[in-house]
DNA sequence: TCTTGACCTTCTAGTCACTGGAAGGTCTAT
DNA sequence: ATAGACCTTCCAGTGACTAGAAGGTCAAGA
């Protein structure tokens, strides 16, 4: 009731779920926020853009835990480690998403050729598996 | 010590982990193979070819429940409804695998455009959050 | 025959980023 | 006073495995 708005509040004008805002807090990428006596959560415009900070990050991929290690050096660490960080936080993401893009493509076109398969030769049993998942060319041993 | 390859044989020439193997039994992905007298698991060729089978598929991304009823499909099930089913399943992770692309598409470029800015204006904290990852316009709100 | 070490068995629990639901307390308006 | 909308905590589930513990089995060598 004091000054601060409840956690569905901050849920319905950020768009993230309460629930997600409390499994932030559990896992410690948010800081605890104050409470009302009643015990709701309390959240004042930084921790509001706290969330929208990770909310951020996280629409672009990076995995919590590094949030998380990132959030402990904003709030408290050296400032002077923060650029350099942030920047080895971003190309490092920025290569996995290289790289997923690079193997999304292959599968594309496997899936792509295979479909042509099927829908020309038919998809005949043999034994109980499928000739046109069969063609071992096609396919790479272990894309996953 | 029947005839048949003990879970750790197909392991090593399939490449598939007998963790995961077991693991494919357990969801009813694989039957349940027939057993030595030691308990040992013990399979034969249609066996290690149905496990071929489901690594393939999975290296498309097709997801295990979805294996789960073709195999059903497969091993029972009425053989004309077989071309379609599997033509339907692949055609829907295309689908599904060109919405990756293009998602990932967009957050290269987004991550791209904030290395450089990163890199240019360097990351001077505001509050506790980088300025850095706070303009709107170049992130989508949710993007993952 | 005994022992060593590799292999196998089951079961439980952890990963990641949430999401759903139950059981119960609080706030606001009527 | 009561309805119902909100909040709290805790537990469990998702997908596709992976790790580890505790114990049984097998083949080979001394």
């Amino acid at each position: 009731m004091a000054h601060g708005l409840t956690i569905g509040q901050v849920a319905k004008t950020s768009g993230v779920a309460a629930k997600t805002i409390r499994y932030y807090e559990q896992i410690g990428v948010l800081p605890t926020p104050s409470r009302a006596a009643s015990g709701y959560r309390l959240y004042d415009q930084p921790g509001v853009e706290r969330l929208r900070f990770i909310r951020r990050a996280r629409s672009l991929g990076l995995p919590l835990q590094q949030l998380k290690t990132l959030m402990g050096t904003l709030n408290g660490g050296p400032r002077s480690a923060l650029r350099p960080r942030l920047c080895a936080l971003v190309q490092g993401q920025l290569d996995v998403v290289k790289n997923q893009i690079a193997e999304l493509e292959l599968l594309r076109q496997q899936l792509e050729r295979i479909l042509q398969r099927i829908r020309t030769s038919g998809a005949r049993p043999h034994g109980t598996v499928c000739q046109c998942l069969e063609t071992k060319n096609d396919l790479a041993p272990t894309a996953t």
